[in-house]
DNA sequence: TATTGTTATACTCTATAACTATA
DNA sequence: TATAGTTATAGAGTATAACAATA
């Protein structure tokens, strides 16, 4: 049905005359429609473009922002519990046991059973972890140094936003 | 070694003498560190919410974000094809064959060969696609509300930043 | 040569459920 | 009973590379 197809769509009309429009590389004139409106989406690709450019930052085979974020968490609350460190990362405990298995097999955190509670398993940052953060903190520091450009001074603003977003389930 | 450790995180000495603390739920007192004012970090974080807080809206096995976007892009734009709409989502073409195997699986879009293009596939909602469409905007739109209730008039400069963000690695 | 789309494949991230041990 | 952590497992989402058809 439909037989002789002319697509209201991909046809070569875009840009008038067939001048190249500017921000073609990737919307290509595609309407959004109700999501040009919605924040829900536009996190998506927000988050989807700084996961890549942080990927790309930190020259391929490095640490995942989730690794980084774990390792940050680390230095600054040594002797954090498992369980307390997925509640600061909204991660399920199960989702946590693997990530550090990676980097204590890395040599970077160890894990020692509590004494008051043997249930408990506390983590601290080894000499080696504090270097090969050391060398991440570059790679990250750039890439938000990135991000900090694009948002300039209303950074406070939407860090403030993405807080009140990320409690939202609380 | 450091045998009788004493933790100097996981100690009862929160929230002084014994009072439950509010916002206990997930970060229980830890301390970000530099990830304090990270855009990236509450990127991450904000988004992970919305996307919980969408699964839970939307009564679990509904269409996953992704989808849902894929056909309202459609929607909007009748007769793109996989490549276009790819690019919209900022998605490698092979990451959308799938996606829309599956929403053709379910009846929700029929996809052309165009004539003049041999090499394009044109896409288009089906009756069925609409009306599913139709019941996911019920949900999705409760979920918006959620998300415009937390940042209330501040939503076109959050949307704003977010795009940018989002054009970062164009 | 370049582009569209498909396939095969592999990797990452995540959660659920069942389990152990501890409390 | 409830919590901390592990394991097994499964599912979603994504990308890379090689490929066929087409331009």
């Amino acid at each position: 049905m439909n037989a002789g197809r002319k697509t209201s769509f991909a046809g070569k009309s875009r840009g008038g005359a067939g001048v190249p429009v500017r921000g073609d590389r990737r919307a290509a004139g595609v309407r959004l429609g109700v999501l040009e409106g919605w924040i829900g989406f536009h996190l998506r690709m927000a988050q989807g473009a700084s996961f890549r450019a942080f990927a790309g930052c930190s020259g391929r085979r490095q640490l995942k922002p989730g690794r980084f974020a774990a390792l940050l968490l680390i230095k600054h609350n040594p002797g954090i519990t498992q369980s307390a460190l997925g509640r600061a990362m909204a991660r399920d405990k199960s989702s946590v046991t693997p990530l550090l298995q990676d980097l204590q097999r890395l040599g970077y955190v160890t894990r020692e059973q509590s004494q008051s509670d043997r249930r408990n398993v506390h983590l601290t940052l080894t000499p080696a972890g504090r270097q090969a953060l050391g060398v991440l903190l570059a790679h990250a520091k750039r890439h938000e140094r990135r991000l900090e450009e694009i948002v300039g001074r209303r950074k406070t603003l939407l860090i403030g936003l993405l807080r009140e977003i990320a409690d939202m389930g609380m």
